[in-house]
DNA sequence: CTGTTAGCGCCTTCAT
DNA sequence: ATGAAGGCGCTAACAG
């Protein structure tokens, strides 16, 4: 690997020199520095990032923690489609993205227990999901590393944080179940309180409710999948039978609804509407195509990666808590047509995928 | 952060002595080594990694490289739960591994233009997924970098590969519909040939059909989806009419079949057996349930990461090429009944994913 | 067995 | 505007 000082040697200058040149500071004439960076893209000179590090004490890597339960294995990529968007943003400016998923074992026992954290291998950490408890992030957030949030949040705390607008996502679901089909009887079907997400939905399901002054009927069973997603069905048809719309906090619900409305012989939607949120790839090909909320999950990776630029080069910020709006996917489990049949390719790249911020 | 020189400083001896006991290098009676490596632990010292990398030139550090497209977007969480294996048995020797998502122009430019590969970040890259090109590879390898494949192979060359069994795994399918169920006019649902699992799962399709002196069907599409399942299936049943069972190469394709062959009025799995392969967390979900092969995703990265662990403690290997065994998955798509209602957690860790090896 | 010394590749004062 | 020299934290030769 090409070194500083070869590079310095082959132009005649010391190494001091095409380090300034190369960083932008100043003390080197325009003439040398354009020379000086036209033989470093020429001779795609890198600089070796082991003796940068030593020297700033930066590394320019970030590490993405998450709970290992809850990277690969859930129905729909929805942490591995953040980190994909942090790398995007972060690779653009030579950053790199670490892994590191969080067994419940690391949880209890701390970020000081873990290599990667204590090593200084990164100048940040993005914690991702509400399943990282607490005290884990201020004990993170108190080692000096920079900390944010991605899919939580946490009150009382100037940790950064980025995440979906749940309650205004579940608040236009439910009011287009008000205001366009006019239902008048809607229940909730939730998860226990707790995570943030979850309880934004909820709340922006009630705000809904109350604004049109019904009555929430809220249900909650202990996880959001599809078997609960059943069974708060049932319980939501014994308490109020005259439910004639159900929203699930999360598309897994909503599907086990559907399930358990056919089981039921109730027709979907119109004995039952339904919505989802989450808007995963396989709403589009339930039966019927489940209405829902769609989570701009890349954007979400993407904007903390500028936050957390941002942070790197001195931008201050007192506090930074972005919130990214969703946006309601009409299908048929409401009530609409679904006028334009969907395209069903669902292995390739969705086409919303671009960040039009 | 606690420093070698401060740690030496407390025992009172040199800053030798201390790396020497805490790596284990000869040179240190077995009582100054056990009093060093006590006190690093008590107060938990850890070498800063950009000095050691500096002076050892490696850096504890993995990419793992995949296409873009292919990282979260797909149906479901392949290349995401590949990425977290690794990540947990290198972690265990604190390794870590940097994420790279690579563009169809980072494919094309090679990666000699990508940053994290020229700055000297890491010690071994780790690509995945069959659409990284050859030539990226070779150059990669040509890097004096360590390569490792994943779901993916190149022939005539010395590159480590791991993967799963797909002609085992696919011929086990297509041999289950023969021997169980008595099927006789099987065809084979594709993509278009050049990816490696893909070439493979029809590979075992055709063994197995020779095996049992049966004529090949065999339809190849443009993509492996929903939607080309279907349309695949629309051809077989125009060029074989009297065909009573599909293997697809993927679970997508499957349940695309499936579905065209509800709107065809022909029931599954009476008038038609589908089988799959990967088994995603829908496919369990599917109606009816699908029979499908399961592919060992978790601990192919498990492995590979213990490949790279051998690479680095000198292990001499001449050549590793593991693929990992499959495993049929009956459920009812293709005949059987299905025993034991499943359990419809579709949001939790699955219950296999532990790695018995 | 242990300590001293030098240097990995780069950035950054301090001189010039 | 440029060059020389020192040091970031660690390991690896060399002495003792």
């Amino acid at each position: 690997m090409l070194r500083l000082r070869e590079l310095a040697d082959h132009l005649g200058v010391s190494t001091a020199t095409v380090s300034r040149a190369l960083n932008d500071k100043p003390g080197v004439s325009a003439e040398t520095r354009r020379k000086v960076v036209a033989a470093a893209q020429e001779m795609s000179y890198r600089p070796n990032a082991a003796a940068r590090a030593l020297i700033t004490a930066t590394t320019r890597t970030v590490v993405f923690a998450v709970h290992r339960h809850h990277f690969p294995l859930s129905v729909d990529p929805f942490y591995p489609g953040i980190m994909r968007g942090l790398e995007e943003t972060l690779a653009a400016e030579h950053y790199g993205v670490l892994l590191l998923t969080l067994s419940d074992e690391d949880l209890r026992a701390g970020p000081g227990t873990l290599p990667v954290l204590q090593e200084g291998r990164a100048d940040a950490l993005v914690a991702a999901g509400p399943d990282i408890p607490p005290q884990f992030i201020l004990a993170a957030a108190g080692r000096s590393m920079p900390v944010i949030l991605v899919d939580n949040a946490l009150r009382e705390t100037a940790i950064p944080t980025v995440t979906a607008d749940d309650p205004g996502g579940c608040r236009d679901a439910t009011r287009h179940l008000i205001d366009i089909h006019g239902h008048r009887s809607i229940a909730l079907l939730r998860g226990t309180p707790g995570w943030v997400s979850s309880d934004g939905r909820a709340d922006g399901y009630c705000d809904a409710m109350k604004a049109a002054e019904l009555e929430p009927r809220v249900v909650s069973v202990e996880d959001t999948t599809i078997a609960t997603g059943a069974v708060a069905l049932i319980e939501v048809l014994e308490a109020w039978p005259d439910t004639t719309a159900i929203v699930a906090v999360n598309d897994a619900m909503a599907i086990g609804a559907i399930r358990q409305a056919a089981k039921l012989s109730r027709r979907v939607p119109e004995d039952l509407a339904v919505v989802g949120f989450d808007d995963i790839s396989w709403a589009a090909l339930s039966d019927p195509p489940l209405t829902t909320v769609r989570v701009p999950i890349v954007q979400i990776g993407r904007r903390a990666g500028r936050v957390l630029l941002d942070h790197f080069e001195d931008v201050i910020t007192v506090s930074s808590r972005t919130t990214l709006a969703t946006e309601l996917i009409v299908r048929s489990s409401c009530g609409c047509d679904e006028s334009p049949a969907p395209v069903m390719n669902s292995s390739g790249p969705r086409r919303h995928e671009t960040d039009h911020e």
